[in-house]
RNA sequence: GCCGGGGUGGGGUAGCUGGUUAUCCUAGGGGACUGUGGAUCCCCCGACCCGGGUUCGAAUCUCGGCCCCGGCCCCA
């Protein structure tokens, strides 16, 4: 038998029913903070991914020639594309611009519980704000989604200055293998090789920056910075709006590009895969040819939290299955018409067989049914019989649908 | 790419010290019950992941591949 490609997955109308429920919830949340959805290709020139990621991530992509000879690939992540759009053609357009994307993403990878080749990202970019308002409205929303969601779900809130003003007599090449650890958390690693550069003392001032609970901590480690109002004040607004996080300053995005505020949300009932939200202000534009522009972003993993809200159960609209004998048949498609004009799903039973038997399998796919046979026909009414109940009653249409309708009030 | 555990009808399973018509449950389709439901009865559909090897004979033993599950690496 012809098997899907690895990692990816179909989903069947009652997951994708749930699925869509949460886009919604996403895509609703998003739109009253001012964020309006936007999409770009599928697929991009593979220089897009490679300006922003480097060449090692070539091998995790699906990349391919087109008849053309043009090197490119299917999109890794959204983020790039959002900021060539913007270089593109948004430049004009008054700042700051607050845009979300609901998109799927591919990526050549070792499937795990919670990583598929083919996955949807959920995230916004709000582009041409910088400061300590920008970084908290960016958290602030990455939290109500995710709160909306009915996931449970931690964040962590760091920034890079501190490392940073810890790091900045380390040369350029020794620092990326700092922040690699960090990002690993491999405390281990870390030590041993600020050990061998004859800077142990480094390590403890590191390990410090991440159990911080709060500033003053903070400021004992780094000293005086230019960014302590920045993050002070950050810290203020998050904490005036009341949402539950964390402080840590030891989160190390592995990328060059991430220039203060760095984020991150971890999900419950996910295996080693456990975190679903990744954001931060960063600097990506320049890359692409245009201004300099300051932004802050997320992205939600939307599968990862579809996971961890695991199993619920779905609750279909009311459905009407119209069941007719030969004689009302001829009536069927008016009738579900009815129903389908007041907004209600209904559809007919397509065989010929008796009654008893279609109304055995209205039973299981619909709420409602309606039978129309010789006795409505010649009575100009039809049966409207409620499944769930078994009560029934003969009334004319109009009735009857206001009856459905009725029900789905209450 | 690496480590470990697995692949039998749509779902769940028995068989797996080689030989059976491959078991059972469930789901699905059809029919009976001559217009009131999930019942009952009857019938049907439908599987040994793929390929090579050993053998008179392979779901069963063996090798390789593919896929799934968990973990590692990576994680834009």
């Amino acid at each position: 038998m012809l098997q899907r490609p690895r990692g990816t997955r179909d989903f069947l109308p009652d997951e994708m029913e749930a699925r869509r429920g949460l886009e919604g919830t996403f895509r609703d949340r998003a739109r009253r903070w001012g964020y309006r959805e936007i999409a770009t290709p599928e697929f991009e020139h593979l220089e897009l991914f490679t300006l922003r990621s480097g060449e090692g991530i070539v091998e995790e992509m699906y990349t391919f020639e087109d008849k053309g000879g043009r090197k490119m690939a299917l999109r890794p992540e959204i983020t790039a594309s959002v900021l060539r759009m913007y270089v593109n053609e948004a430049r004009v357009i008054p700042k700051p611009l607050r845009w979300f994307y609901f998109a799927d993403c591919f990526r050549y990878e070792r499937p795990q519980k919670g990583r598929y080749r083919q996955f949807w990202q959920f995230g916004v970019e709000l582009i041409g704000a910088d400061g300590p308002r920008a970084d908290a409205e960016v958290i602030l929303l990455a939290h109500d989604l995710l709160a909306a969601s009915g996931a449970q779900f931690e964040i962590r809130v760091g920034h890079l200055a501190p490392v940073s003003s810890v790091l900045r007599d380390l040369d350029p090449a020794d620092r990326k293998r700092v922040m690699a650890f960090l990002d690993k958390h491999d405390v281990q690693g870390l030590g041993a090789f600020l050990g061998e550069r004859g800077r142990g003392d480094l390590a403890d001032r590191l390990q410090a920056l991440r159990g911080i609970r709060d500033l003053s901590e903070l400021w004992e480690i780094t000293g005086e910075i230019p960014e302590k109002a920045r993050i002070q004040e950050m810290v203020s607004l998050l904490d005036a709006e009341g949402i539950h996080y964390s402080l840590d300053f030891g989160i190390a995005r592995g990328l060059d590009y991430y220039t203060g505020m760095v984020f991150e949300g971890f999900g419950e009932n996910l295996g080693a895969e456990n975190q679903i939200l990744w954001g931060g202000a960063y600097r990506l534009a320049h890359l692409f040819g245009g201004d300099d522009v300051a932004s802050v972003g997320f992205a939600i993993g939307f599968d990862r939290v579809m996971v961890s809200l695991g199993e619920r159960p779905v609750q279909p609209g009311l459905r009407v299955a119209v069941l007719a004998t030969d004689d009302g048949r001829a009536r069927a498609f008016a009738v579900a018409r009815a129903f389908r004009d007041a907004g209600v799903t209904a559809f007919l039973d397509l065989s010929e067989r008796g009654i008893s038997a279609q109304l055995s399998h209205a039973a299981k796919s619909a709420e409602f049914a309606v039978i129309l046979g010789k006795r409505e026909v010649e009575a100009g009414t039809v049966t409207l019989k409620d499944l769930r109940t078994g009560e029934q009653r003969e009334v004319p249409l109009s009735g009857a649908v206001d009856g459905v309708v009725r029900s789905d009030a209450r």
